[in-house]
DNA sequence: CCAACAATTCGATAAATGGCGAAATGTGAG
DNA sequence: CTCACATTTCGCCATTTATCGAATTGTTGG
């Protein structure tokens, strides 16, 4: 139950939401990437960041200076896939998902691997 | 969107989601009898019910004195369907949620038809 | 009509949460 | 080694939230 409503609480916040969309369909991406995304404080975005995984829905990989973060598609416990099913299936129309979505393509076309080795 | 983070914000409270685990299967309860099981205050519970209502999680109906809720299952949005569903498969299995069970069992044997009219 | 009762709304309060900046940590480049 | 940089941790503040008790609403029974 503890681990379910860290997932749920997890949930409970938009921009958390948004990291979880900006991370389904790809790879990876590096913090900086979901800095420039959010428009927040570094600090701030980590903080979510380790809220995300202490749920265990992503999962992070430490290259050099960056770290990775990718979902907990594969790996994670069943109710963590499912999880992510169901944001993905509820969001994936919203407007602010589809602006992030064209935010993070700028970024990577502007400057492909110049930042972080993404 | 915002529909969909009233979703997860009323999701992230354990005395919700012990709300709807006791919805589930069931037809519907009344709010005695949800206070009696959560033991809280009932103006605590009440709030709660608004929660998962405006989140369209559960549906009331009143009759009398009596205010009786539903899970939102059938007449609710998809997003509300799979979102029980998700719910009930993670934690059915969850100590708090028999526990919660056996006290309902309790009263409503106890004293069928005596408090409310379930 | 009035008393009893179920439920909700209101107001207050303590705890949890999201945000930031500053400081700390860790890593690669020079 | 030292500096620059990415990220995290820490400490603080503003806002939100969960909870309660008191007052309110609405309904039934006498």
């Amino acid at each position: 139950m503890f681990g379910f409503m860290n997932i749920t609480k997890a949930l409970a916040d938009e921009n958390r939401v948004r990291i979880l969309m900006a991370l389904n369909g790809r790879n990876e991406l590096c913090v900086c990437q979901l800095i420039d995304m959010l428009q927040l404080a570094p600090s701030t975005v980590s903080k979510h960041l380790f809220i995300l995984r202490n749920a265990r829905l992503i999962m992070g990989r430490k290259e050099g200076r960056w770290m990775y973060y990718r979902l907990n598609t594969e790996d994670g416990p069943q109710v963590v896939r499912e999880a992510i099913d169901w944001v993905v299936r509820a969001v994936v129309d919203a407007p602010v998902i589809h602006e992030d979505m064209e935010r993070l393509s700028d970024f990577l076309a502007e400057s492909p691997r110049l930042k972080c080795g993404a």
